[in-house]
DNA sequence: CCTTGAACCTGGGCGC
DNA sequence: TGCGCCCAGGTTCAAG
């Protein structure tokens, strides 16, 4: 689940406990996640402050006092947790509750803060995940940065903009939008999500929502609208929480009952007096959930 | 250039 | 209880 809203709401989670303190050990306990640690990576941050947390599409960025910025992907099955208080392996009051998924805490950030120690414990089941760093003042130069198109709650997201994507393309808006050169955040749920809230087919060609003088048409403006609103909300209701997904604080998140269309197959569609039922189809080897009556 | 499919991994759910 | 199969939030390659 870790598309924009879930990112943000993990980088709001760890930000109290992140923001300010010392990283007094970084234990790598696997040497690669989907690609290996970048090299040197536990040197250079041991002993840093954490001055911020930020956050770039679903990229969540750890800058320190030296302008090293690590950056964290959360693959899709990546989830952080917080335990506070020292460390003890024997029996006692500093035990927490220890997850079965223990195996696959890969990076544990050993923290010092003004209210003591803490872990931020980085966990991966499936270790699509991967951790890079870079100096913050060349961050856009990273590869997995690189080219990375607008955020979807900015100002930058516009319908002149996608229609200048668009213009031409027979690609179909599911996965046009799913491009995170086009915008950069959007995953499989939130743009099932936003087609549904503008009753666009995701089969329908990109440029079918562009003028033969290159406007974008008004099911354009309704598309940037549902996508901006469907970012907003998410992001308000702390993010999603599917299946293996751990908020940073370790409660579990309330917004998947709330999906409209994904994961919603063969039930009926929730727009109003649609009657519909969702549908699910498979495009570019990723599921699609859309109402075939009201999606068009 | 475009689009699709496989690959990277583990675990959960389901049918038998 | 177990086995085999299918499925899953993402991204990057290779191939057509």
């Amino acid at each position: 689940m870790p598309e924009l809203p879930e990112v943000e709401t993990v980088r709001r989670g760890l930000a109290p406990t992140m923001e300010g303190a010392r990283i007094a050990r970084l234990e790598l306990r696997r040497k690669d996640l989907r690609f290996p640690f970048p090299d040197g990576l536990e040197a250079r941050v041991t002993g840093r402050r954490i001055v911020a947390l930020g956050r770039r599409a679903k990229y969540l960025l750890i800058d320190l006092d030296d302008g090293t910025t690590i950056i964290s992907h959360l693959g899709m099955s990546g989830s952080f947790r917080i335990e506070a208080g020292p460390l003890s392996d024997a029996p006692g009051e500093f035990n927490h509750p220890r997850s079965k998924d223990e195996k696959h805490d890969h990076a544990i950030f050993h923290l010092e803060g003004p209210n003591g120690v803490s872990r931020v414990i980085y966990n991966d089941p499936r270790r699509f995940g991967f951790m890079d760093m870079a100096q913050r003042s060349e961050l856009e130069l990273n590869p997995f940065l690189f080219g990375l198109g607008p955020e979807p709650t900015g100002n930058e997201l516009s319908a002149a903009y996608l229609a200048e994507r668009f213009a031409g393309k027979a690609q179909p808006l599911k996965s046009a939008l799913l491009d995170q050169k086009t915008i950069a955040g959007l995953g499989n749920i939130y743009v099932c999500e936003a087609l549904w809230r503008s009753h666009l087919r995701p089969t329908r060609a990109a440029a079918t929502l562009v003028t033969k003088t290159g406007k974008p048409n008004k099911q354009m403006d309704l598309l940037v609208a549902s996508i901006r609103d469907v970012i907003a909300d998410a992001i308000k209701a702390g993010g999603s929480s599917l299946r293996d997904h751990i908020q940073a604080d370790g409660s579990l998140g309330y917004f998947q009952h709330s999906f409209s269309a994904y994961d919603r197959e063969s039930l009926p569609c929730r727009t109003p007096g649609c009657g519909g039922t969702v549908a699910r189809i498979v495009q570019a080897g990723r599921s699609t959930f859309y109402c075939p009556a009201c999606q068009k």
